[in-house]
RNA sequence: CGCGGGGUGGAGCAGUUGGCAGCUCGUCGGGCUCAUAACCCGGAGGUCGCAGGUUCAAGUCCUGCCCCCGCAACCA
């Protein structure tokens, strides 16, 4: 039986198409998931959508569709974003599943009879127009942030869960398990921040609208949304459902992804809830950082979304998830344009990867009529490469196990490099012109099984590449030569393989010349300024 | 007001436990000619936000200050 691995993003709200940071998040998961799998451990990849709540009440309202009917359309059309994505994803939960809805009205049942959830007034602000809770320091002189008009106090019953009862034991938890939270700056925030000065307890009900799962003992109410949104990652697995064997398989999930905005949710109250089901807690919850455009954040209202699929379209699946992975530090904000993403793919894909595979097979075509030559008599260069190579995969692993993509990408960047070098060293058109087909069969060669080991370990990344580079190499059809197993040792490529030197993998691309449509979507100023005409899709 | 994150050669970024300041792009010059005008080598360019302090030694630790960004109960 080998070694589980249970990872999971967090839930989309489908209250409107995603945009390339949400893409971020699960690439970012898969490319993980991918690595467990190609490494020998047995994984679960869930993702999924949260559609329950007020807002997606409202905008169904507002499209004329019922809630159901209107989630439905957009959790299509995520599902084939991930599939242009190559989102390798094992199960996606859906919060208006029957599977879901059941467990989480007995989790909230369990919380009730243990005493862990209470009935209480809640009191606060509201913005009638807005249909929003505000709390009294997002107040601006007693008037709404948003729309400026005056609130008014309200009064609701709530039921209420008492953090209170948990705090010290998480507190401590998070202490004595320093890879708990992940970077460890989001732990000493949440720590300052809201453990410390100690928590108010959580209301997690609402009377004000009905499209949730309404509580079991009073149907008046409906469970509120971090409750429902957060048991999916135990609901997905069965937990308390007739079948629960991937729950007892999986959990503890061993990474729970999420952006920066929502740890608080997930090192705090999600693991509260689990500690009052006697439920262990995750290994680790990894927040990472955003996606910056130009402008700053990315939001709807700015109307500087990006839509991932156009994106897909013009660079392919495999050189976004590159580009998102390679450019920025896991964890920290980075920014996000078009002419980094043409950089990355010119200079990084073109350029050092698909070049270096192009010259290799033209000089074997040339020299060898594209046969793999046997290897023979290793000089000190040759050795060298060889080291790096077979040292490789575990620098790679283990900044994979960190989750530090991007160093990874570039430790096995500084071998394809390595790769370069070596043909400018060891220049086989001399040998060639010497004729010292032995030496050169040996150079080739090592190029050739470099090649194939960089395109395994390009796999978790790049899912479409590799293959396209084993056809060239001439072992499509051969499984055993594309198994982590196999890099591990240098060699294993068979001598006297006809290469088929395809197609060019990443051919260069030119700057988005006036023609065509810029990816980033207008600005509202500029939507303004362009007539209706401009809004390329519903995202905005 | 509070909390968090930043300020490093033209641009974008790395810099674990303090020990000669690195990477990518750009730029200048050279090499090679197998290759997707790709590849390889070398140079120029930084008083590491400011002011103090600790130390044989600080971008890296301490103190104060300045500037930028974000969070503040449901935007990855």
């Amino acid at each position: 039986m080998s070694k589980t691995f249970y990872i999971t993003t967090p839930i989309y709200y489908p209250s409107d198409k995603l945009h390339i940071g949400h893409s971020y998040t699960t690439v970012a998961a898969d490319a993980m998931a991918r690595f467990k799998r190609l490494t020998g451990h047995e994984v679960h990849f869930l993702t999924g959508t949260d559609e329950h709540g007020q807002k997606i009440e409202r905008r169904a309202t507002e499209a004329g569709k019922e809630p159901q009917v209107f989630v439905d359309e957009i959790v299509a059309w995520i599902k084939e974003l991930w599939r242009i994505l190559d989102i390798s994803y094992d199960d996606f939960i859906r919060t208006t599943e029957p599977r879901h809805k059941e467990s989480v009205r007995k989790i909230f049942q369990k919380f009730y009879d243990q005493g862990d959830i209470y009935k209480a007034k809640y009191e606060g602000w509201y913005c009638t127009p807005c249909e929003s809770f505000l709390s009294e320091r997002q107040l601006n002189e007693n008037k709404c942030p948003d729309c400026g008009r005056p609130v008014e106090l309200v009064a609701e019953e709530s039921y209420f869960f008492r953090m209170s009862r948990y705090t010290a034991r998480l507190l401590e938890h998070i202490e004595s398990h320093p890879e708990f939270i992940q970077p460890a700056s989001r732990k000493n925030e949440m720590i300052n921040n809201f453990l410390r000065p100690g928590l108010e307890d959580l209301c997690v009900s609402r009377t004000t609208f009905r499209w949730g799962i309404p509580v079991p003992f009073d149907e008046q109410h409906v469970i509120y949304v971090w409750l429902d949104a957060l048991s999916n990652y135990i609901t997905a697995l069965g937990y308390l459902s007739g079948d629960d064997k991937r729950f007892r398989a999986f959990w503890p999930a061993d990474v729970q992804l999420i952006g920066k905005e929502i740890v608080r949710f997930h090192t705090i109250y999600w693991p509260i809830f689990l500690m009052a089901l006697g439920v262990q807690l995750p290994k680790k919850v990894f927040g990472h950082g955003w996606l910056l455009l130009d402008e700053g954040k990315m939001s709807k209202s700015k109307g500087n979304v990006i839509d991932p699929s156009v994106l897909v379209e013009r660079y392919g699946s495999d050189a976004i998830r590159y580009f998102l992975l390679r450019e920025i530090p896991f964890g920290a904000d980075g920014s996000f344009s078009e002419e980094a993403l043409l950089q990355r793919h010119n200079f990084d894909l073109a350029n050092d990867l698909g070049n270096l595979l192009n010259r290799t097979l033209a000089m074997l075509d040339k020299y060898f009529q594209g046969e793999v030559p046997a290897p023979a008599g290793q000089q000190p260069a040759d050795q060298a490469l060889r080291e790096a190579a077979g040292t490789l995969p575990l620098r790679i692993a283990g900044l994979m196990d960190e989750l530090q993509f991007s160093n990874a990408l570039a430790e096995l960047w500084r071998f394809i490099g390595h790769a370069n070098k070596y043909i400018d060293d060891t220049a086989p058109w001399a040998l060639a012109r010497e004729g010292q087909k032995e030496r050169l069969a040996n150079v080739l060669y090592n190029l050739l099984e470099s090649i194939r080991i960089i395109s395994v370990l390009l796999l978790p990344v790049m899912p479409r590449t590799p293959e396209k580079i084993w056809k060239q190499l001439g072992i499509a059809g051969q499984p055993s030569l594309q198994t982590w197993q196999s890099i591990r040792e240098f060699g294993l490529l068979p001598a006297g393989i006809r290469t088929a030197p395809g197609d060019v993998l990443f051919p260069r691309l030119e700057p988005a010349g006036e023609g065509k449509a810029p990816v980033r979507q207008a600005t509202k100023k500029e939507r303004g300024r362009a007539g209706k005409e401009v809004s390329r899709n519903a995202a905005g």
